[in-house]
DNA sequence: TGGCATAAGAAACATGAATTTCATCTAGAC
DNA sequence: GTCTAGATGAAATTCATGTTTCTTATGCCA
């Protein structure tokens, strides 16, 4: 468990009562566990309720589980995390570099997504945000590597939205899709280079129907970008063969975020029902 | 690259206000201010309450100092100590931020990404690489958030080799599809949190088939792991609602690439072939 | 000396966190 | 079918935290 080494010991014996306990855990406390055993040693910076709101169940849950493992409550549980944690084990365990080409890698990687994320206003954020979260329909594009994003945001917008579509959908032509967007629809496409010839009628063909359109591309995208509402400007050459997608794919995951905080209990609510479903499906079981 | 050594700068942000008032602050908010440089890095696990008494002096005292400091309140304080807590070495050292949620989503991401990269091994990442070029058949696998990691790589990878398949295949159950695993077959399997159930059972198949498995997951991932050739553990906690998956992206971004590098000939053949193609299709047309 | 500005703590107040209670649902046993 | 145990979240409740207000003390200046 190579991982796990690498882990500080601080946190061991919190860890252990989870693992000790996971099997027999009911679904909404081991949803919780997990949040627990990701936060690792910084858990004790962060209340009860917002791990239960970052786990999807209630306060209730939370106060149940640290019972189960034997605290007395939340406060006991904090005090042996931090009791545990005197400085920043994890910082002086790594006295060492990542040397070579995984090195390099991570150096290219960290800038690329610097660079992008400082690249974006914060002005053009919140256009971005504000547009999904009004949208009637929201609409997720994007073809070959671009899809893999647009799958991902799909996946994280259909959780506080009730109305996500992504496109193409597979061995289907896009024009039975989009003969109905109309105005109030939202297209938020993903448009990165290598794209095929059709992107551009699509951009357009958006606008002409009234509706809008957030895209994310990167600078080989011409003036046909001018048809979007907001456009964001990613960076995406690798360092080796194949592009990087670390600047996108982070910036996608903090628009979600915050259309989901701007839709506040109404994102609430979607996550609730989601969830309902997915425990009555028996969809996480470990 | 010495991520790691600046990792104690991280409380660089609220250091330098401290240190920029320090001469004019009042005896009693001086107190406090002494109490917040020597908790460092831990200081967000703290409340106020705890930190003014620890500095004799009154809540009151602390919440003035707070203020004076350039925070609206003291969750504004102890939210920058914990996103700081993960800090962005690059900005810091080109002396500059990116403010807001935007920025401190960003040092979140930055890393997220550096730590899952630092906790890889060089040993590791080389077996991995190994197993999938000797595949003969290379099966992607992954489900959820999971599935958009899998469709990349899988993106990646048919790039230079012939027989890259995705799976879950849309609508159809995996039995099927498993049941042609065998020795030399190689099984890619993206698991990050929330899994559905069976993908334990699906490593175990795998394995008894005689397929080697390139495992990515998180933490939670438990004992099951075992069953996987090569693991890698990443860290997908999320600085929002959604859970980070900067690190696995670029991390398969980087074996894709080797796998690639490592083939040699044979990947420039296979690149060729889908480019002429590609060319044929005209697929790209801007 | 008086006036003013600032610092500080106690107390009041507002708010949020965490626990407890209650109602409902589900699964399993009989 | 009924009954029971356990899980869960909403709501009520309790409690702690953090901010604001008020009062008093101190230091400086005219």
């Amino acid at each position: 468990m190579k991982f796990m080494f690498l882990m500080p010991a601080m946190i061991q014996p919190l860890e252990q009562a989870i693992r000790a306990h996971y099997e027999s855990l009911p679904a909404g406390e081991r949803k919780i566990a997990d949040v627990l055993l990701e936060m690792g040693g910084d858990l004790a910076a962060y209340s009860a309720t917002e791990l239960a709101g970052r786990a999807g169940v209630s306060k209730a849950t939370a106060t149940r589980l640290v019972r189960r493992l034997g605290f007395s409550d939340y406060q006991d549980l904090r005090q042996q995390a931090r009791s545990a944690g005197t400085g920043s084990p994890l910082a002086e365990l790594r006295g060492e570099a990542v040397a070579g080409s995984l090195g390099r890698h991570l150096e290219h990687d960290v800038a690329a997504l610097t660079l992008t994320l400082e690249g974006v206003s914060a002005l053009d954020a919140r256009r971005a945000v504000e547009t999904m979260v009004r949208a009637k329909r929201l609409w997720v594009i994007g073809f070959r590597n671009s899809h893999a994003l647009a799958l991902y945001a799909r996946e994280l917008l259909v959780q506080v939205k009730p109305d996500v579509r992504l496109l193409p959908v597979p061995g289907q032509t896009l024009a039975e899709d989009l003969s109905s967007l109309q105005a109030g629809d939202v297209m938020l496409m993903l448009a990165f280079r290598r794209r095929p010839p059709m992107t551009g009628k699509i951009l357009r063909a958006a606008k002409a129907s009234g509706a809008e359109v957030v895209l994310l591309a990167d600078p080989s995208l011409g003036d046909v970008a001018e048809e979007a509402s907001v456009v964001f400007r990613c960076l995406c050459r690798g360092a080796n063969l194949f592009d990087c997608y670390v600047g996108p794919m982070s910036l996608l995951n903090y628009l979600c975020a915050e259309v989901a905080l701007a839709l506040g209990d109404d994102a609430q609510r979607q996550l609730r029902r989601g969830e309902q479903l997915h425990d009555a499906f028996g969809d996480f079981g470990f």
